[in-house]
Parts: structure tokens; sequence; C-alpha cells
DNA sequence: ATCTTAATTGGAATAATTCTTGATAAGGAA
DNA sequence: TTCCTTATCAAGAATTATTCCAATTAAGAT
């Protein structure tokens, strides 16, 4: 079991609470992302899903992925015009993007840090969202490169 | 005259440092970056170019902001699936994405802030590159916003 | 049980970008 | 200069992620 009890009926409510309806298919996205949360694309979702739910189409796989993200269960991440990828993570985060194996990592924020205070807004500017991303090597293929450069 | 001549210069001698030629369509495209600042899509670059080298074709267009990204005078910049823009601020700093009208914005990093600050790495993490985006309403959006409000 | 509307499906359409191939042009050697 | 080699360009085809569309299916309400 993916997604744990009350968590699915938090998802639930938030689904019903904007008049839409908890479909099999819509559940089985989520749980997808629950369950591994390794940044899959809309197309790693699709090929998982299919095992439980084996008639779904790639075209509903993006429409619950835009109603889950529209409700505000699950969220788009985006990096450098590669397919964009999706995560339940709904704390505020940055992630990390590793050139070399390709996985993608939460970066929670440190505590009493804003991204707002970084960097300087020269007006009044009305910041709705924020994206932060970072690349380079994780620690597994950094450990890998020094060791084989040795 | 688009370019100041001494960035001209510096251009040419870091094309010619890869084994480069500084052709006219690559300094065309050069030039609209340095000129009209305002972080175009390839198209916008496209049409600008034109003017000056009518017969220069789309494909090349993308080819020349690849060899100039590639020599680090041009920075791609990517927001949420949209066309890639483009931005010869080589300088740290952050963009902002007006969702009323269009515009990207220019945020320096602050003095003595770092990006890499506010996030926690796990682990060791080799960071190569960042990008950092934020979006909602520039000030001249925000401002007719609460006047119409009003 | 029926009615109404939301949701799903499969395929076609779109849009940004990349690839391919042949033509052009530029710089260096003879 | 003339030739040779290689980089660059141009035009269009190809690719890829995503969205759109029209027809069917399913769910909840009456």
């Amino acid at each position: 079991m993916a997604t744990p009890a009350n968590q699915n009926q938090k998802a639930d409510e938030t689904i019903h609470g904007r008049g839409l309806r908890m479909t099999d298919q819509r559940r089985a996205v989520y749980d997808v992302l629950m369950g591994e949360r390794d940044h899959p694309t809309a197309v790693e979702v699709f090929t998982r899903v299919r095992a439980k739910v084996p008639t779904i189409s790639l075209a509903t796989v993006y429409n619950c992925l835009d109603t889950l993200t529209g409700c505000g269960l699950v969220k788009t991440v985006t990096h450098e015009r590669e397919p964009a990828r999706y995560c339940p993570n709904l704390e505020e985060h940055a992630h990390f993007f590793c050139e070399s194996c390709g996985t993608v990592t939460d970066l929670p924020l440190r505590s009493r840090k804003r991204a707002e205070d970084v960097w300087e807004f020269p007006g009044e500017f009305n910041i709705s969202h924020h994206e932060v991303s970072f690349s380079g090597t994780c620690p597994k293929c950094s450990a890998k490169a020094a060791k084989s450069k040795r």
C-alpha cells in the first residue's frame, strides 16, 4: 500500500472539496507518486500506473496530474526543458538534479531562511511562486568520480 | 549600435579562443541580445535578427544561441516548459516572470548572500549550476491591479 | 432507472527544438 | 592566387512532450 490511509483520506477530501471525483485513475496516479518518491515524468507515472490500471491512457495520466496539481496535492517540477516531473512533497523545498545518474533530490529549506531574502527585488513585486533547482553530481556519483580518478 | 565595442571585442576573443569564428550571424544574434535586454525567445531573436541579416534561418539562430551559451557569453533561461529565453547578463542573478504582462526581470544577488545557504544539502553534493525563478506580478501590473480594484 | 455531467480514451494536432543533408564560405597551405 | 579542409549555414524533415478533440463510459443525484 503506497499511500497511508490518512493521507489518502485527505486527498479525497481535497478533491471532493473542489466538486471533483476521486476516480480509480486519479487514486492510482496519486498512489504512484506517494509510493516511489523519485520525481517521475508523466510517461514514467504512466508505465507504473498501468500495473494497477492496465487500461489507463497517457492522456488520462496527464489529466490526473493536472487535476492533482490544480488541487495542490502534487507539485510540477521543471528543469531545463526536460520533461516535467511530479512531486508529492508539499513542504517548501528546492531540487537537485544529478547530471550523472539523473536522480532528483529534495532539498529542504534551512530553518529561518527565506528565498526572497537572497535576491534583490527592484520594486513592489508580488510573488506567487518560486522554483529553485541546482544541478551537478549527487553524493554517490561524486564519490564514484573521486574514486575512479585516484 | 547595440553592443559596446569593448564587449564586442571580448566576445570575439572568447569565440576565437574556442577555435570558432565570429560570423555575421553570430555577431547579429549577440547584438540583438545585448541590445534589448528583455530575455527574448529564439523566435523573437530570429525576427529581430532578420532586420540586419534577412537571409538568416531559425535553425541558424538556434545554432548561434547554442554556441554563444556554450562559450559562456549568454545564458539560457527556462521557466515552466515555456520556450527558452536568452540573457546576456553574466552576473549571478535570479529571474522574475510576470504572469500578467510576460516581462522577465533580472534579480541581482544581495551582497553577502549565497543561494547554497538557504537550502539543506543532505550529503556531499557537487553544485555546478543553479537556476532560480520567481513568478507573480511585477510592480507595474501590481499597481494596475490595485488601482482597478479600488 | 434515468438523467446530467464529469471523466476517460485514443488519436490527431501543436509547438519548440533538434537533426540531416547539401550548399557556402573562410582560413591556411602550397 | 588557387586549392583544400573544415566550419558554418540553410531549408526542411523529424522528434518529443504535451495538449486538444470528439466520442464513449461511468458516477452521483433525482
